[in-house]
DNA sequence: GTTAGCACTCTCATGGAGAGACTGCTAATT
DNA sequence: AATTAGCAGTCTCTCCATGAGAGTGCTAAC
C-alpha cells in the first residue's frame, strides 16, 4: 500500500517523534535525513499517510504524529531488530549474578534490572507451574500447641503457615510426623491428595488440609504476582505531564490491579508480543492512561516446565526495537537460569 | 506564648486549611466559626500569629495558611486525640482476619490496610529481632548436584538457597545432615556459629557457610524491608499537582530508597512520633518532596521481642488527630496479632 | 480592646495582538 | 505526471492590558 519513499518519511517522523515528543515538520524532515525530496512532496506524501491512517495531526498547521496503526505498521515492517550490545550484555548479566542466593528476590530484581536497562516500566511475574506439587513438607515446633508448616513445593517455592494444636508435640514427634506424609504424598498435586482420600491421624489431618488449602491458593493463582518497578520513568515522560494521566497510571501500582489490567499470561503467546496503545482488544479498556501505554510482553521458562511472563510498560511513543531486544534478551537470561537451578 | 482567642483562631485555620487546602480568610473564620470577634480582630490576631511564625500569607492579601510550626503546635497543644470509632476499629480488625494463612504477606497488608484506613501512603516494616537465630534448616535434593536449603529462623522468617555439591547425596544422606546440623546449631546466631568453629564435614561446611551468609546480610538488615502502600493518596492532593514533586516521591517508591529516606526504626521513640514538614533534623533533606510532607511513626511488637515500625506519610496538611489515632490503634493490633503468633 | 470603613494589593480569568511555525493549494517547472 | 517554489491561511503560544474579586492593613471611631 505504501511506496518505498512513503515508507522512508513514516519511519523518519516516527524516529524523530520519539526522540522529541513533538510533532514532527516537513521541513526539518528534508534537512535531517536524506529524502531527496523538497518540502513540498514530503507534504504531499504526509497527507497521504495521513488518509491511510498512519500519521495524524494535533491541529491543522501543525506537524504530523504517529498514529497507533503507524507505529503498528513499524514495528512489523520497517524496523530492524537490532541485537542488544554486547555491552548492555554484560550489564544485565552482571546485575543478576550479583544476587546469588535468595531467589525469593529473583523476580523483583528481574524487574528492576529491565525497567532500568529500557528507561520504562517493568513487569515480571513470578514463574509458574500449571499445577504446582509438593516436593517436601516439614514441621517445626515454635511452642507447646504451635507449629510451623513449612511446604516447599516445585520450583522451590516456599509456603509456610502457622498451625495450632491440641495437645503437645515433641520436635521429634512433628519430625517423624513430616517424613511419614513426604513419603506418601511428595510429588503429589492438591488434587492428587483428596482424590486418594488416605486415612490420616489427626495431627496429619490437619497439617494435610492446611496444605491442600495453601497449593489450591497458589494453583487458583489467576492471581499471578507481578513485581512493577519504574514506573517513574514512564510518569516523566511529557504525555503524562497531566495529572490525571499520573493518578490513572498510579492506581495501577496500588491496588495490585495490575495482573488484572495487564493479564501478561494470556498475551504472551511465545516470543516477543507488541501491543501498542488501544489497538489490542484484548487489553481491557478499564484504564484510560494505558491507552497511550505499550506493553512489550514475552514468556520465560519453557512451557512444560515453570514459565512465567514479563513485559515492558511505556508510552506509545517507545524505542520499540531497543525495547523488543531488551525483552527478548532478558527473557533468555532468565530461561536459562531457571533450567539451570531446576533442572 | 499564645492568648485563649488565639490558639482557637489557630485551631480554627488549621481545620479549615485540612479541608479546602486553600488560604483560610478571616471573615470566613468568623461566619464558620464560634470566634466572637468581627473579621477585623481576626485580621490582628492572624497578624500577630504570623509574626510568631504559626501562619503565614502566600501573598500580601491573601488569607493565611498554617507552616509547620503552626501544624505542630496544633498537634502538641490543641490537638485532642479522639478515639478511633468503633466501626473503623472493626473494618480494620476485619480486614486483618480474612488473610490468616501465609504471613510473608502480613505487613504487606497491614500497609494496604493502614493506607485506606488514613488515606495516604503507609510504609510497614517488617518485624526483626536484634540478632536473628537459628531455629531449624533442612536440605532438600532437588537434582544429583543441587541441593536447597531452607534455612527457618527465629520469628517463622524463611530463607532459601540452592547450592551446588561435589559429589551425590541421597535425600536421605541429607537430612541426617541436616539434624546434625541442627543438633549443634540450633538456637545460634551467626557470631555464635562462627565463633565456635566446629570441625565440619565438607558439606556442613558448605552448608554453614551459606548460613551464615544469609544470617550475616539479614542483620546487616541496617535494610530493613519496608512495604509502600497508597501513595497515590498523597499524590492526588492538590499541593502536588506540579508534576516535579511528584516524580520526587515517586523516586521514593521505585528505587527502594524508602528505608533510607524514612528511617522508620530510628525514628520511632516508643509510641507515636510525628514528624512535621522539614521541620525535624533527623530525616535526611535529600528529597524535597518530602518537606512538603509529614510522617506520623510507631513501632510495634515488644521492644525485646521481635518489632517494627508502621508509618503514615502524607502532606503535612494532614488530618493528624485521626491519623494518629489510628496508627495508635494499628501498632496495637499488629502487636497482640504478633504476640499471638510467636508468644 | 474592638470594630467599621476604605484604600490598597495581589490573583485570576479574559481577550486581543503579534510572532512563529507549518500546512495546503496553486501554478510553474522538469 | 511528478515535483517544486511561493504564498496565503490557520493554529498555537506568549505577552500584555484589563477588570473583577477576594482579602488584607490601616486609620479612625466606638
Amino acid at each position: 500500500m505504501l511506496t518505498e519513499r512513503q515508507s522512508r518519511i513514516l519511519e523518519f517522523v516516527i524516529s524523530e517523534y520519539v526522540e522529541s515528543a513533538a510533532p514532527v515538520a516537513s521541513q526539518y524532515i528534508g534537512q535531517k535525513y536524506p529524502v531527496g525530496a523538497s518540502p513540498a512532496t514530503i507534504r504531499n506524501e504526509m497527507a497521504e499517510l495521513e488518509e491511510q491512517g498512519y500519521l495524524n495531526q494535533p491541529h491543522t498547521s501543525s506537524g504530523r504524529i504517529p498514529t497507533d496503526r503507524g507505529y503498528r505498521f513499524f514495528v512489523e515492517s520497517l524496523m530492524h531488530e537490532e541485537e542488544l550490545s554486547w555491552d548492555a550484555q554484560q550489564t544485565i548479566r552482571h546485575q543478576f549474578h550479583q544476587v546469588e542466593h535468595g531467589q525469593e528476590a529473583w523476580t523483583q530484581l528481574a524487574a528492576s534490572v529491565l525497567a532500568q536497562a529500557v528507561e520504562n516500566a517493568a513487569l515480571v511475574t513470578e514463574p509458574r507451574m500449571d499445577a504446582c506439587r509438593i516436593k517436601h513438607l516439614q514441621l517445626v515446633s515454635l511452642h507447646d500447641f504451635t507449629m510451623l508448616l513449612v511446604l516447599v513445593l516445585d520450583e522451590s517455592r516456599l509456603k509456610q503457615q502457622v498451625l495450632t494444636l491440641d495437645e503437645i508435640f515433641t520436635q521429634e514427634e512433628l519430625t517423624e510426623t513430616a517424613t511419614r506424609l513426604n513419603q506418601r504424598f511428595a510429588g503429589s498435586s492438591a488434587a492428587e491428595v483428596v482424590a486418594a482420600d488416605p486415612t490420616l491421624s489427626q495431627v496429619e489431618r490437619l497439617v494435610m488440609d492446611a496444605v491442600i488449602e495453601i497449593m489450591s491458593s497458589v494453583d487458583a493463582g489467576s492471581f499471578d504476582e507481578a513485581h512493577l518497578e519504574g514506573l517513574r520513568h514512564v510518569l516523566s515522560q511529557p504525555e503524562f505531564s497531566g495529572s490525571d494521566q499520573v493518578l490513572g497510571l498510579l492506581e495501577l501500582l496500588d491496588e495490585h490491579n495490575i495482573s488484572q489490567a495487564i493479564p501478561l499470561r494470556s498475551l504472551a503467546r511465545g516470543g516477543v508480543t507488541v501491543i501498542i496503545g488501544a489497538d489490542n482488544p484484548q487489553l481491557p479498556q478499564a484504564n484510560d492512561a494505558l491507552r497511550a501505554c505499550s506493553v512489550i510482553v514475552s514468556t520465560y521458562g519453557s512451557p512444560g516446565d515453570a514459565s512465567g511472563a514479563l513485559a515492558v510498560v511505556g508510552p506509545t511513543r517507545m524505542r520499540y526495537s531497543r525495547t523488543i531486544s531488551t525483552v527478548r534478551y532478558l527473557a533468555g537470561v532468565m530461561s536459562e537460569l531457571l533450567a539451570e537451578h531446576y533442572e
